[in-house]
DNA sequence: GACTACCTACCTTCTGGTAGGTAGTATCGG
DNA sequence: CCGATACTACCTACCAGAAGGTAGGTAGTC
């Protein structure tokens, strides 16, 4: 990997860890092995950088959807997939999503910065809206609710788990969450 | 109100607006109108301050849980109360939840301070998962997952609703979510 | 000759924090 | 009632370190 691609992935995790605020070129130089002034050869300003972050991220993430869109699988394994991008990032990478964390630093962020996380929420919103709509017509959902009000919910519970998760040193969080979520789609067994 | 309190007051808008690590003590300094060494009389370290800050929102809170507990309303009325603290925060005041933003910076913050975060979140599922369980015994409630379960995910959906309707301009966002929190727990009504 | 990828050395601004001083007030024994 | 003492609440002036960023140089490659 090329060293512009080791400063994406290590600003990344730590924005991911400690924040925009909390990242710095130092830090960064640091783990990756070279010197401040170089990254300003990569990435002139923290906002270039901090955007480059942005763009990858819901990049990457916008083709895991992409993904199990197209995947062979009925509504509740694929909301199930969703799911399980985010339990990924926290159980195994230990990490928190990038967006929620660069809109806790809201306040400090560049526009560019705050337009790729307002891009990152509103695509996820429109994808889980859609799975939630044709899971309905194919018969695997169930409920009376409008689904644009659902799939915020479902994204508002996923994104709160994570950061609450890191501080309670609750890794199962996700878990925790997951049933909930589920039950509140899934259409009731006849028992 | 005397200089203490306002330092704390200011303190506490700060830290929701812009994280632990976004705020500063010249910041502080020119909001109250003081120099930035007379706050050292005041608060000693940042630690100090934060941690102040942290005890004195949690207690608020907790206050605020008390006496909807001990209100009489049905279960319903007190879940939706609870809703209400939240939605009083980002609605009215334009303000995010102390420790949410607190917890994003989890990976910065002093020991103490993590530890009232903790225990604020804490203390917000055992008051929910209490409520929910009586709610049910009284009838109000209908579930069948465990409670704290129930608890942790209607807490993680406000406090992430919360971050994500600042970075999305969408102040009603705590209003979408409200609907489906209550249908989870809410008795089925027989048509 | 030009471009890439790095370097050293430096700059300004901001960070939390310290030293030491001053004006006002409250408390004390004589 | 008086002066000494001590405390509170602020001040100016500073400090070391970290922040993001710049200037200018060098070695290797196309």
């Amino acid at each position: 990997m090329d060293t512009r691609d080791q400063l994406l992935q290590t600003a990344r995790e730590q924005i991911q860890r400690k924040g925009y605020n909390g990242f710095s070129y130092a830090d960064l130089a640091n783990a990756v092995g070279i010197r401040k002034a170089s990254i300003h050869h990569h990435f002139p300003t923290k906002e270039n950088l901090g955007t480059a972050v942005a763009v990858q991220y819901r990049h990457d993430f916008m083709s895991a959807l992409q993904s199990i869109e197209s995947s062979k699988q009925n509504y509740v394994k694929k909301l199930k997939a969703y799911i399980q991008l985010f339990r990924q990032t926290l159980e195994q990478d230990h990490k928190v999503c990038l967006c929620i964390m660069l809109a806790a630093n809201h306040d400090s962020l560049p526009d560019t910065v705050r337009a790729e996380v307002k891009g990152f929420f509103q695509e996820n919103e429109k994808w889980l809206t859609q799975l939630l709509l044709q899971g309905k017509k194919a018969g695997d959902f169930e409920f009376k609710a409008k689904a644009t009000e659902i799939a915020k919910s479902i994204l508002s519970a996923l994104e709160g788990a994570m950061v609450i998760a890191e501080s309670m040193d609750d890794p199962g969080r996700l878990a925790s969450v997951t049933p909930w979520i589920l039950s509140s789609v899934e259409k009731r067994q006849v028992t």
